[in-house]
DNA sequence: GTGAAAGCGCTAACAG
DNA sequence: CTGTTAGCGCTTTCAC
């Protein structure tokens, strides 16, 4: 570890400082250089925060009219009104959130709630989230659960403490039930379930057509000659990948072939997981010309696998995925998958949270509804 | 566009209710189906939310009272304590954040504020921060600017409205002044920069060893054989751009090898201006056996240029990018490049912010600090 | 048109 | 040990 000095002028004054300095880089990993380049301090005089009380009093006028001269209140003449906000302005006036949302009992928020945005699925739901709600004048909060059900209810109870107005939520992989989201239906807040919804719980939810997806995916690989397809399958109790069983099982017995149960293995949703899986096919002797994989991570390990061991894709074996990750388009050979419209499941999910909310607001019964987005085939070359 | 029922029963009362159903449809986009379910209508009991008053009233005590002792204050009897504590667990009380945060002057909040978080660097960097913040205790508010000045600004100012007690940015693609950082420093808000800060502002910033990351990246490629190196630099106006074009025209003529302006392009951080980039390399009929590229997107978009080109990677050319991308490991042949430490970047930053929350907090003085990460070199097949 | 006053839910000073 | 009171900054009746 190392310090250098930038700073040319004689640091005296600075040494007792730079004692606690010191000790605060004790806890810093090795694998780093520290530069501490230590700043004349920062002496700028601290502006007061601006209330509108400082406003009103400027002009002398009340609170309450600078109030509503802020918000546009058609009993405030015009006069008034342009100074107030011509004086806001210039002070650089910012209201304070908290305050505005703790009087009007609500501070357009909307939680997000998902396991995590390091995934660019996710990640691309978000984007589709922050749309919508900046359009519509919402704030969001974001809150990854790094797929723990321990940190998803502790989140999912924190975020009920009068933040927000309505929660998006797509639950982590350890999430069975949700009585921490039982809790938002009888409070009487909005939810909105996307992608990895609860079945079970009757509210609204926008969700792919997983079942459909696979099926698609499966009739691909049939259609281009494969015949004894394997199934990379996602844990059983989370319904999408269930649903994507499903399609794989009902495609295949609609095209007259038997669903062989060696050839579904389970939970695979991970490279690791599809390289493992990829190794036992192979170590089974059993014969397989294809794999229709619940994920876009085990299929690109097992197709990092089977090129290992001399397999050519797609000749002497097809591979798809599901979720038409980006890298998928780039990798040898470009990986054929089942796009999920991320983009569009936040828009659509925020678009369905915000109405519910204006329903909520207006007092009207909400019924819970369920968008079912349409997969979309994405054939590249590593099927035929 | 398609509606299916699934509810069985006759929908006569509920044709009122789809009308304004069928009309909210009409905004979605035609490339899905939508399969509207509408359930009974959730009629559960709105649960009232509970105070602290409803708590004390229970009790015989007072509001205060109930107060401390939910925050384990020593002054109020063990056996108080617990009751109260068992009656809000009992009741599920969620205290109110907006009203505690308003009273106490802080709701132990940060800010983010980074240009977008579908890229995986960003999204790491957003995981050290969460974890660092949720150990301290503190929320993490996110804002992503989208590469959008405006948005910044616009996100910059209304996160300055009483909601977060510090800052942590990293500047959109178009910022070149702050004046809507300085604020924060005005107003004597703690605020840090990461990865893109901005140079002339006198606060803390945690960055990489940008210059050092790109010396050590050319010197692979000369201690490789290489000697016509180009460079794909990103906008000269961000500090860190700026300092890798330094360490590659320092590491050349250290090695006694002329910098030729010709092989420097500017602007190319996408893959899109990658491919162009290299397609202007070989139109040019200049010599030149290795790219230096600013990002991976532009190496990437370089390197399925130059295959399609019949060019061998690493053999005729070599490419090595900056970001270590996780797509750098999947390609043919994997991309050698410079990790950036996104998760310690977003660790150490989080720290930062908060010590100098604390040290605000206790009406002490902040000095800006520098902190510089070291690159680390990730050799892989697409150089020598 | 505008002001005075009350209060959202919580905490902290001041009493006792 | 506990209660009373005041007030964070804002909005919103209710007056005039």
């Amino acid at each position: 570890m190392k310090f250098i000095f930038i700073n040319k002028k004689p640091m005296q004054s600075f040494a007792q400082k730079y004692i606690t300095l010191a000790k605060i880089f004790i806890f810093y990993r090795n694998f780093s250089i520290f530069l501490s380049v230590l700043f004349s301090a920062n002496l700028v005089p601290q502006v007061k925060k601006y209330t509108l009380r400082d406003i009103a009093k400027e002009l002398n006028i009340s609170a309450s009219t600078a109030s509503r001269a802020l918000h546009d209140n058609p009993r405030i003449s015009a006069l008034v009104r342009r100074q107030v906000k011509e004086l806001a302005k210039s002070m650089d006036y910012q209201p304070d959130f908290r305050a505005m949302s703790l009087r009007r009992g609500s501070g357009r928020t909307i939680g997000v709630l998902l396991p995590q945005v390091d995934r660019y699925f996710f990640a691309s739901v978000l984007r589709g989230i922050d749309e919508i709600s900046t359009e519509e004048g919402y704030n969001v909060l974001i809150c990854q659960s790094y797929e723990s059900l321990q940190k998803e209810e502790d989140l999912a109870r924190s975020l009920l403490n009068g933040r927000i107005d309505g929660l998006l939520a797509s639950v982590s992989i350890e999430t069975r039930v949700g009585p921490h989201f039982e809790q938002y239906v009888s409070k009487g807040l909005p939810l909105v379930f996307f992608d990895r919804a609860l079945d079970y719980l009757k509210v609204s939810k926008v969700v792919l057509d997983d079942y459909k997806g696979a099926y698609q995916a499966v009739q691909h690989l049939i259609d281009s000659g494969c015949r004894r397809i394997a199934h990379f399958a996602g844990p059983g109790h989370i319904e999408i990948y269930a649903n994507r069983a499903g399609g794989y099982i009902d495609a295949l017995t609609k095209n007259g072939i038997q669903v062989d149960p060696e050839l579904i293995f389970s939970g695979v949703i991970t490279q690791e997981a599809g390289c493992r899986a990829m190794k036992r096919l192979m170590e089974m002797g059993v014969k397989f010309d294809a794999i229709f994989s619940s994920g876009d991570y085990s299929a690109l390990g097992a197709m990092v696998c089977a090129q290992q061991n001399g397999i050519d894709i797609p000749r002497d074996l097809s591979i798809i995925g599901f979720s038409n990750e980006p890298f998928g388009a780039l990798i040898q050979p470009t990986l054929s998958s089942i796009d999920q419209h991320a983009l569009e499941m936040g828009r659509q999910a925020a678009t369905l949270l915000i109405s519910e909310i204006n329903l909520k607001n207006k007092n009207q019964t909400v019924f819970p509804r369920k968008i079912i987005l349409d997969p979309q085939l994405v054939i590249r070359n590593s099927t035929r």
